[in-house]
DNA sequence: ATTCCATGATCGAATTTACCGATTAATAAC
DNA sequence: GTTATTAATCGGTAAATTCGATCATGGAAT
């Protein structure tokens, strides 16, 4: 039994005539008494009785007559369902998100979610080690983070924008106005800083060993909201990207100089995997967002 | 798309490996590659993820299975139908009944109804006229008549029992003895006869005019229990079938000698369509009810 | 009655499709 | 590296679908 079978016997059920189910059907009248005949013969069972010159559905065929049109209707609902989908009125988007790119995706996501109600977001957190395990379990449909996978075999990635290490104060720091600053000139100063596990404290460790230097950390946090509102209380100053403070109209971002000093946000999601259209619109509109946005 | 499809989609997916579903399903693996990334172009959407060397299901897959599943599951239900009413746990009976042989029926009816108590039996009484126009057009299955069509291009009979006209007559009349009568013995008695559009009826006219006699008819009836009770109270004669009487032990039937006066009481069917289970094994029950009867 | 028309079944041929086996490519595990 | 596993791909074959033509039947028109 195919669902050829089921469109054509409905047809014929339909009509009560074989030759003008075949014409509506586009198929000769030849064919569709075959096939009616292959599924009579399958079912055990003749849904037709051939009387005179038509034919009428026999009781069986009355049974079987709606049976066949849910199970057509049902076919064609799972594929109304990947229509909708594709169309971003159903389906969920997980997105994965290290600290500091929150400003960008909220922004994003508002812009989305305002387009696709029906959509389910998730917003997950976490460092990029353990999202680039979830980007491969298929947990998370893309990543975004300073981390490029530009060259890798299994992940893809797109430039988003470029954002400088700075160091965070609040406003009435004696150092807020300044418009750049050498990561030389911090070593003195009281810091709160991520924890070392932490994507960005890495970056800065390496460059601090490269340029033989050391900071005078205070405080070490696995949470950067945490070091902002230290750092906006004037307790201590931080050291983050320039796109994290968005949220912290108070707060100074001054640029590392240094061409090192330079991070590159991007969109990371496996090489060779079907992206999904909510995924594939929601770069869109991530990438739109990035550009409009402009970082120190 | 086709059920087949659907059907090998289905078990790729809950395997997660082509391979073996191909080998559960009894095909070579590159057809179950072939069709399934044939389903995916029509449904244009990407089922299954191929990551390395296993395959996952898109979200997308994962939001079809249960629609492929509930597809497939109501293709079974149509089957499960169809052998339903084969098998009689369901469906309906309708069957044409001409006055008289009701006792028949009746027996058989308990014996089926027992055996098959799902199935709906519509009991439909009328002139065998009427119910061949509803045997033309599919409102009864069969036809319980004393009408033949053995030799009818569109009908198929065959033959119940045979069973004699006769005169019915309280236990307490004069002639309750006798084991035969003549027709012309009839003439002087006064008699409650069908109505001439009864098939019966237009039976008996029929000798009647061949031996050129005349009755004293005294009441016409189109319903054969009244007949049957006017009897019963010893006011009139009648005139019907042996096999009339069931119903009442009062009464007794006196055979009319001849043999024109016999009447067959056959079965008839549209030749050359589906009978139904339901029909088949009803029509066996009644013949062997038949063939236990006694008539005189 | 006879002819004509409409309809479904059937037949043979052509086309399409499903299927298989062998091979290839990719990757994970050793 | 090497091996094993797995899915994709290719070429060929068998099967199924489809078509056009024809046949058989029954109803309608004449």
């Amino acid at each position: 039994m195919e669902l050829r079978q089921l469109r054509y016997f409905i047809k014929a059920a339909e009509l009560s005539n074989f030759t003008e189910a075949a014409n509506a059907l586009f198929i000769s009248q030849s064919t569709l008494s075959q096939q009616i005949q292959q599924l009579e013969n399958e079912l055990k069972t003749p849904l037709f009785d051939r009387i005179a010159k038509r034919v009428r559905l026999t009781e069986a065929g009355k049974l079987f007559l709606p049976a066949a049109r849910k199970t057509i209707r049902d076919g064609e609902d799972g594929k109304q369902l990947l229509k909708d989908l594709n169309e971003l009125t159903a389906g969920t988007l997980a997105i994965g998100l290290t600290y500091g790119l929150s400003d960008l995706v909220i922004k994003s996501l508002k812009i989305f979610t305002d387009n696709y109600p029906k959509i389910l977001v998730q917003v997950i957190y976490g460092t990029p080690d353990g999202l680039i395990e979830f980007l491969s379990e298929g947990r998370i449909d893309f990543l975004l983070s300073f981390i490029s996978h530009q060259h890798s075999p299994i992940f893809e990635s797109i430039l988003l924008f470029e954002s400088k290490l700075s160091l965070i104060v609040s406003g009435n720091h004696p150092m807020a106005k300044k418009t750049n600053i050498r990561l030389s000139d911090i070593s003195a100063l009281p810091l709160a800083l991520p924890v070392t596990n932490f994507s960005i404290r890495e970056f800065l460790d390496l460059a601090l060993a490269r340029q033989q230097l050391l900071l005078d950390i205070r405080l070490e946090a696995n949470d950067i909201n945490i070091l902002l509102q230290l750092a906006d209380a004037g307790t201590w100053c931080t050291i983050l990207m320039a796109s994290s403070i968005f949220n912290f109209p108070n707060l100074k971002a001054i640029p590392i100089t240094g061409k090192e000093m330079v991070r590159q946000a991007t969109i990371t999601w496996p090489k060779d995997t079907y992206r999904k259209t909510a995924t594939r619109t929601f770069i869109d509109i991530i990438q739109i967002q990035a550009s409009n946005q402009v970082f120190a």
